[in-house]
RNA sequence: UCCGGAAUAGCUCAGCGGUAGAGCGGGUGGCUGUUAACCACUAGGUCGGGGGUUCGAACCCCUCUUCCGGAGCCA
């Protein structure tokens, strides 16, 4: 007898096989009996008729409940009615273990109930699909970046400072070290990677204390920061934009069964695979003014402002060089404009915001210094970080991106907490 | 932190001053091709907590709690 997995399974018609899974559904009619088989690869409808499997047998697949975890053999046949669908003619039925009455049922819930029930709740086809697909663009960027010789440089989760600013940290005791706070980023270790290895980047989570609430945030989200020796601002960007497009490329072949269980605009993200638009902070100013926005020259874009600029556009938008005061420290000045920094935004189209943030970083010791000091920073913290301008500087640009808020977008799941399997936010920790 | 909204059966909701309802889910029975199967019967409730108004409150008022959506901040 074969063990075989639900996605393989048009390998084995008519060949006796065996499948190990859970119960999505099931359903009788006199002598037939329907279970619809998950085994984590896809699901099946199996068929029992009762003289074929036995009355006993057939009993006892009868008690079978939603859930129920259950080894089903026998033979794949083509689906009698649909084409290039496949089912299961059931020689026996072996239940692992009955469920209880499952909690979440077949009509809809409210997100409240489901997010309570998330250790159910995944079992869901569209939270499959939404995982299987956050699993292919991670494995896409990861794919990319290797391609492109970044290594693999690991930030610490730990760390004794804020990359920016300390108001939205999680604090907490670090033995008798005093406080210590859990990342936001590990963007400036990735910086010291680069003198050693040329080219890193880290994966991992990363924590932001803010109390918002809406369905782009979770405080603790997935990042992915880049960062490159020798790269300067053109190349960064295009490096962003071949990243980007890539994963589009990647999910699209790999996930056509997942973009379809989420009722995803399978064309709106192949058209997303094109030369993104390009547009400097002033200029979007100026558009978004024209569209009516009360936003000014020294500002950042808000929501609104984010939706207005990418509307009309099939292609993720970027917003460069932008008005040093509202950027961080560690970017570097625009040598046609000292009030401007070498930073990019990457705007999702569809609403679904920033989903890149990155720079040119200040390589020039003495501008650095004097860019900390006039932002109050401790210094004596940052000597490390200060270190890297005095020993073999170059120019050096990187950026981070949001995992969750590319697979939101990617896979359409309109709110962000459907993109993790145990989302943070600020009301909810449990389970 | 601010601005909105919600809380009634296991779940999703209706009821909005006069005997607590539906669909789904559960249970029992029926059906040889079902697709969120269907049909019949059936069990299931301190109407979020506390206080008030009223002859009478799920419904009106006050308060607390929990959650949702959005803003700001950000990825």
């Amino acid at each position: 007898m074969q063990d075989v997995f639900i996605k393989d399974i048009d390998k084995y018609i008519d060949k006796q096989v065996r499948l190990k899974g859970w119960v999505r559904n099931i359903r009788h009619s006199g002598k037939l009996l329907f279970i619809i088989l998950r085994d984590g690869t896809g699901e099946l409808q199996t068929v029992a008729f009762q003289p074929d499997l036995g009355d006993e047998k057939f009993e006892l697949a009868k008690r079978l409940t939603l859930e129920s975890s259950v080894i089903i053999c026998g033979i794949p046949k083509p689906h009698p009615k649909k084409e290039n669908v496949y089912e299961l003619a059931v020689s026996d039925v072996m239940p692992i273990q009955i469920a209880d009455e499952y909690p979440i049922s077949k009509k809809e819930h409210g997100p409240d109930f489901l997010l309570s029930n998330r250790h159910l709740w995944i079992r869901s086809q569209k939270q499959w699909a939404a995982l299987r697909i956050r699993h292919s663009v991670y494995y896409g960027i990861c794919n990319y970046l290797n391609e492109q010789n970044f290594i693999r440089f690991d930030s610490p989760i730990l760390t004794p400072n804020a990359c920016e600013g300390t108001t939205t940290l999680f604090e907490l005791e670090y033995f008798d070290e005093g406080k210590a706070y859990l990342s936001q980023s590990g963007q400036l270790y990735l910086e010291t990677g680069i003198m050693s290895l040329g080219r890193v980047y880290d994966f991992g989570p990363v924590f932001r204390a803010e109390r918002s609430k809406t369905r782009k945030h979770l405080t603790e989200f997935w990042m992915m920061d880049a960062e490159a020796a020798y790269v300067e601002h053109e190349e960064n960007m295009q490096i962003q934009e071949e990243l980007i497009r890539y994963v589009i490329r990647y999910v699209l072949s790999n996930c056509k069964l997942e973009l379809e269980i989420l009722e995803r605009n399978v064309e709106a993200l192949k058209a997303a695979d094109a030369p993104f638009k390009r547009i400097t902070h002033y200029e979007a100013v100026e558009f978004l003014r024209q569209k009516g926005s009360d936003i000014t020259h020294n500002k950042d874009l808000g929501a609104q402002d984010e939706v207005l600029l990418t509307e009309d556009s099939t292609v993720p938008v970027f917003v460069e060089r932008w008005p040093q005061e509202i950027k961080a420290f560690y970017m570097k000045r625009d040598p046609e404009n000292p009030n401007l920094v070498l930073g990019d935004d990457l705007i999702a189209p569809e609403g679904f915001g920033e989903l890149i943030g990155g720079s040119q970083r200040e390589d020039d010791y003495d501008l650095l210094y004097s860019r900390m000091v006039a932002e109050k920073m401790p210094i004596e913290d940052y000597q490390w970080y200060l270190d890297l301008r005095k020993y073999g500087s170059v120019p050096h640009s990187g950026f981070g991106i949001g995992l969750e808020r590319l697979v939101a977008w990617i896979s359409g799941v309109p709110h962000i907490r459907e993109t993790i399997p145990f989302p943070r936010m600020i009301y909810r920790i449990y389970p």
